[in-house]
DNA sequence: AACGACCGCAACCGCATCGGT
DNA sequence: TACCGATGCGGTTGCGGTCGT
């Protein structure tokens, strides 16, 4: 036999509420507060359960309710507590007064979730997604939808390239070289140090002299500084309970993981870049630790940890088609979970 | 105009946690 | 310490509105 259900008497009316209903409801809590829920119909005169009547209230009476649209700062926050919290709703909620947690769920899972997935970010993990799929999707999404300001860098870079199409092309190339990479590894050390240096490791960048801001979740850039000079996901990790509860349960391999491990170790083994020169300037200085080769590399003997790898792999395919095709039967041909 | 598909949101369900005895 | 009722919380459902055909 399973659980009786919560409101055991029968008759109790379920579904939307009256406002006749709210209106008695309102009344009551105004004058008496809620004391003990399962109390509360029957002194308010309704005819529904203790549970139902917390919730029209929580979620919706409560005369402190923010009513309306989110603001984009409200969504910007929401998305990086969710990188930092996770589904924890009440939590998040807790940092957006006037906010309920249901109405932050709904909004996540109806608006935020798909604007991520667009961006091309797991919006699980708040990491770049791993299937090639995404791409023609992320690029589309950046040419003809801009009405939000949290494009990833390759969308926003799909904008410029409109008028610098080699510039968007390198950077297809380098998303394209990190997917896959993921999918030739699985080797969860490499692929977090390519998604902290991939993104430049700045809040902001610029690009042939266009700045592009960064979605800069800080679980997905663990080594971002912030303009303050302070590292951004110490700044994060003081959000109440959110280290002790996921280190604790440990059921999921959440971003938050990363930023409570050892500094020192995770920063020596990201690659640096100096933040003083542009993008297509920038000196990539990697550690060279593993020693896994890519089945695609170019004649060099180096291996994908190595500088010259990386600059030897962009000189040799830049221009060239041959990459993408080897690419492609490389990705055809492998025993990849990703479905194409 | 009719219909179906899709979307957003309020509300429900059931498990987890808390707190009193 | 164990038990039990109350409350909190997150996942899911179902309804109403909107949009496209």
């Amino acid at each position: 036999m399973g659980r009786p259900p919560c409101c055991e008497e029968s008759g109790v009316k379920k579904g939307p509420w009256m406002p006749e209903e709210d209106e008695k409801l309102f009344n009551y809590i105004s004058k008496h507060g809620s004391g003990n829920w399962k109390t509360v119909p029957k002194h308010a005169g309704l005819n529904r359960c203790g549970k139902s009547c917390r919730l029209r209230w929580t979620n919706y009476l409560r005369p402190d309710i923010k009513r309306g649209k989110f603001t984009e700062e409200e969504e910007k926050l929401i998305i990086n507590l969710h990188s930092v919290l996770g589904n924890k709703w009440s939590k998040i909620a807790t940092h957006l007064p006037g906010r309920t947690d249901n109405e932050i769920k709904n909004f996540w899972n109806t608006n935020l979730r798909k604007k991520l997935l667009q961006m091309g970010i797991d919006p699980e993990t708040h990491k770049p997604r791993t299937d090639f799929k995404n791409l023609s999707q992320l690029l589309c999404m950046g040419m003809a939808n801009n009405k939000n300001n949290l494009m990833s860098p390759w969308s926003q870079a799909a904008l410029l390239g409109l008028q610098q199409p080699d510039l968007t092309q390198q950077l297809v190339q380098l998303q394209l070289l990190q997917n896959l990479l993921q999918l030739i590894n699985g080797d969860s050390s490499f692929v977090n140090n390519m998604q902290s240096s991939l993104p430049l490791l700045d809040n902001h960048i610029s690009f042939n002299n266009n700045p592009i801001e960064l979605y800069a979740s800080p679980a997905l850039f663990p080594s971002a500084p912030s303009e303050s000079g302070q590292d951004v996901s110490e700044s994060w990790t003081d959000l109440e309970g959110a280290s002790s509860d996921q280190q604790v349960s440990g059921t999921k391999n959440t971003s938050l993981s990363r930023i409570t491990h050892d500094r020192s170790q995770v920063e020596n083994l990201l690659p640096t870049f100096d933040s003083s020169t542009s993008f297509n300037q920038r000196e990539v200085n990697v550690s060279p630790i593993i020693t896994h080769e890519v089945a695609t590399q170019p004649t060099t003997s180096s291996t994908i940890y190595d500088t010259d790898y990386w600059e030897k792999l962009l000189e040799d395919y830049d221009t060239n088609d041959a990459f993408w095709k080897e690419l492609l039967d490389f990705t055809s041909t492998s025993e990849s979970p990703i479905s194409w």
